[in-house]
DNA sequence: CGATTTTGGTAACACCAGATACCGACATGA
DNA sequence: TCATGTCGGTATCTGGTGTTACCAAAATCG
């Protein structure tokens, strides 16, 4: 198998955090898992379809929407190589994808079905009760995430929306300077609102002092009145 | 300890599942929980404040609320005996409280630190692995239900709301005339609308023959075109 | 390099939904 | 019985947001 490249990738994948890279070579032996390639646009997993098992990526980049009936989509993250995907089917009783995963470039996956984690192996390998640890934190993580989510959403301007955001980035940087990692149109899927409504927005504010910015950097200028917009 | 009392109780909750009662009585000796009792009014966790062990409930009731950054708050759950709070933040790498605990009886609660919980309790006791497998069944539980709220929220129009969840009501009682259970201010908070918008938004459906209602009584009228309006 | 695609800003317009106010139907209670 | 409060429907007005279309700058690619 042609994993020995990616050993360094999966060494920085959350689910092998505090294991190394020898000890990895040695369990993706046990866990078999399978390596899937997808052309930009194609999809890694199809919301309502089967759930086969936990993925990582290896290369590249994916999206993760979630659909409502119609059609519209909200993405909820991007993933990138290392990143999980999955964590929370694979240890529910649910057993149905929310969302669907998509290739924004061309990219590479991981797959790991939930039986050889939790240790079904038959061979009993000691490390499983520390994946199932680090299992257990990341799914934790996933669900803050979501709950954060659900803050977003819930609230109904878009300049609350945009401020909510950009404090969020600037908690995470400690700078009022910062890079946005997504661009217009995924930010706007995230904050679901309209790409327009969202570039109009923002230079509303730009034009009322509040931030700065060109294309995906930004600065804030007047945190007091973003902070007291994030409503 | 008096925690004897409580044994039937522990029994049911989720973190404690596939145990059996000696197994718990023995468990706990183990996880050195620490019982606290508060009074109506009084906080058994606060948002913002630090997290200091996974909590369940023992006695009486608590409500957990959500504040958002205009301090207004919202219930989210109520939570009985045996039911477990906290879980999230156990092994997130978050360590603040993200919403409030309030008593509204008097009332009492178990807390469990992480570490214990974990095992490093030194006598490496064997049923740590399965509380473990416990909690990430908890926790995937918690994130899929956050998802659907993210469903929920993300239906842009009043009239999709409404159809998406007069849609549940059917899929839930199975009959096309059926109760609501709560009223309309109740309903447009749910919804995150104005209670007059949900008001004018049912009428117009009502109007157009696709529903007919009275007070908390509703009935669906035309099925397929509600189905296409849950978008 | 030039052609093409992607990205993001801008403008015009329609319309949905929030805010507010008011009213009638009921329920509750002294 | 009348007074009071709650609940829900309705009308008006306004503002915020989606839609659509177009354009310029930047990135990508042959």
């Amino acid at each position: 198998m042609e994993l020995e490249r990616y050993i360094e990738v999966l060494s920085k994948a959350e689910l092998f955090k505090g294991f190394s890279k020898d000890e990895i070579a040695l369990m993706i032996k046990c866990l078999e898992p399978k390596v899937k390639a997808y052309q930009k646009g194609n999809y890694l997993a199809i919301a309502g379809e089967k759930f086969h098992g936990l993925g990582i990526m290896l290369e590249g980049e994916a999206a993760v929407y979630k659909e409502n009936m119609a059609g519209n989509r909200v993405m909820m993250v991007l993933l990138k190589p290392g990143d999980v995907f999955g964590e929370i089917l694979a240890f529910s009783t649910e057993s149905l994808w929310p969302v669907t995963v998509e290739a924004q470039q061309p990219c590479k996956a991981l797959f790991i079905s939930r039986h050889k984690i939790v240790g079904e192996c038959g061979r009993a390998c000691p490390w499983h009760r520390k994946l199932i640890e680090n299992m257990l934190t990341m799914v934790s993580e996933r669900a803050i995430a979501l709950s954060r989510k659900v803050e977003y959403l819930s609230i109904k301007s878009i300049r609350g929306k945009i401020s909510a955001y950009l404090l969020e980035q600037y908690k995470k940087t400690g700078k009022t300077t910062f890079m946005l990692p997504m661009n217009r149109n995924a930010l706007a899927d995230f904050l679901n609102v309209s790409r327009p409504s969202l570039s109009r927005e923002m230079c509303n504010m730009r034009d009322e002092g509040i931030i700065d910015f060109h294309r995906a950097s930004v600065r804030i200028k007047d945190l007091e009145a973003l902070k007291n917009m994030a409503q």
